[in-house]
DNA sequence: CGTTGAATTGACACCGTTCAACGACAGTGG
DNA sequence: CCACTGTCGTTGAACGGTGTCAATTCAACG
């Protein structure tokens, strides 16, 4: 898996963990050899902005990337990428995204020109595919955030969020078998799980009381991941993983 | 428009109101013909399991639908479908889906078989985008209802729930210019809104003294409509329709 | 006319927001 | 070097939104 990174730098995460093994070695050169752009940006920076005409896609290649909304003067963040994501494939088919691409945290990424993916929907039928399927994922995770915003309370959502990105981290080989880091504060994490700052830092200090994960300085840690999981109802089956995580060494330093 | 579903009585409402121009007539047809079967339910009646395989996909021809997931004993519902959506077309894609797929009031579904996708998807590639294209617009609805359970306290929650329902149904035809049907119940909005059904009635209590909306015996009517939109924050570009709506006379017996 | 599920209402406890204040820390410039 | 500044993290207290439990009304239907 260490040889997937190395052979293709840009794109060696995309769908790793998930139906990569289902591309053939040609398929990750063409899809490799798609990226015509790399850029590198600080946080906080917007790449594509809600309603704006999108004529290429992004891949992640190191770092955050989340989707977010201003209104009313507040910021919502409504869906998170991590390395191997192909961010705004759905700006291919819809040409103008509802939402903003912003970097949380410093974040590498790979641009894909629109044109480039028409000339592989028509040649290559079965990349394609993977490409629908990959949308299909994140829609899945959308799906998965609804259930749990309607179910539970801010402490278990937390909990759950975090079991999220620990699995996501863990396919494409970025968490440590105790937790991973991540540039995200708790205005963020207030963000993502719809409550003010001010309780989200109430519902960590509780997680950490419970011995259920800790949050500090951008890494988050826990002891029992059994125990997080169960705490957050998490269950990974939507996140349509193989099933054999690559546990990297994220936190052995 | 009315032409439409005269003529392809089954399928007349994919994507109308928003790409279904992009098809040309021999596009339809095959659509039409590609339905191989025809059922009529009644409500609650479970169309597909959660995790269960997954070999063919259903279009919904007249009825809700609603994708809802039973956990600790209670229900969430995280979407839901209305006449035209290509409901479980994930399912193609993914093979198994992660919710259940259940009628929200009587209901009539098409089915068209994987078998028969997987040829089009070979032989169609423009129809095959617009399957895309449909299956991110689901995505961009999911994000939509993220932003708001995260955004919106419970009455302005079900305004925006009920603004979204009428775009939707005017989309397609179904909807009055003062309101639409349907067979859902204040249980089922709870269930969608993320709160109690004690709780969502005194949330429709409020809409009602605040004049935004009434929900009376499976009617949701408003005197006006901008007002709704305003108190649930709406905002239809996320949608994608084409602008023109085609108001029926839903509510004009 | 009795049954059933939906809609409604009240009382009370708990979760989450708001406003305010303070501590820790990193980056900046004098 | 230290003072200044801004952001994040933390805590307290008052207030308002929501969940829970329980009881009642209402409409639909056999």
């Amino acid at each position: 898996m260490k040889g997937e990174i190395e052979r293709y730098p840009l794109t060696g995460r995309f769908l790793m963990g998930r139906l990569r093994h289902a591309l053939s070695d040609r398929e990750k050169d063409i899809l490799e050899d798609a990226v015509s752009d790399l850029r590198e940006y600080p946080d906080g920076h917007r790449i594509l902005a809600r309603g704006e005409l999108c004529h290429r896609s992004t891949i992640l290649i190191e770092g955050f990337i989340n989707r977010s909304i201003f209104e009313n003067g507040r910021r919502y963040i409504v869906g998170i990428q991590v390395p191997g994501d192909f961010v705004d494939l759905h700006g291919f088919a819809l040409k103008r995204l509802d939402h903003d691409i912003v970097t949380a945290g410093p974040a590498r990424i790979g641009l894909i020109d629109h044109a480039r993916l028409n000339e592989l929907m028509a040649s290559e039928p079965h990349l394609s595919r993977l490409f629908w399927f990959s949308t299909l994922l994140d829609a899945a995770l959308h799906r998965q955030w609804v259930l749990k915003l309607e179910q539970l309370k801010a402490n278990r959502r937390v909990a759950h969020l975090m079991a999220e990105l620990w699995h996501r981290l863990a396919m494409v080989g970025l968490a440590g078998p105790t937790g991973f880091r991540s540039p995200l504060t708790q205005i963020d994490l207030a963000d993502m799980c719809g409550t003010t700052p001010v309780h989200m830092n109430r519902a960590i200090g509780e997680l950490r009381r419970l011995d259920v994960a800790d949050f500090r300085r951008g890494t988050v840690s826990f002891d029992d991941r059994a125990k997080l999981e169960r705490h957050g109802d998490f269950d990974a089956t939507y996140l349509y993983g193989e099933g054999a995580l690559h546990i990297g060494n994220e936190l052995r330093e």
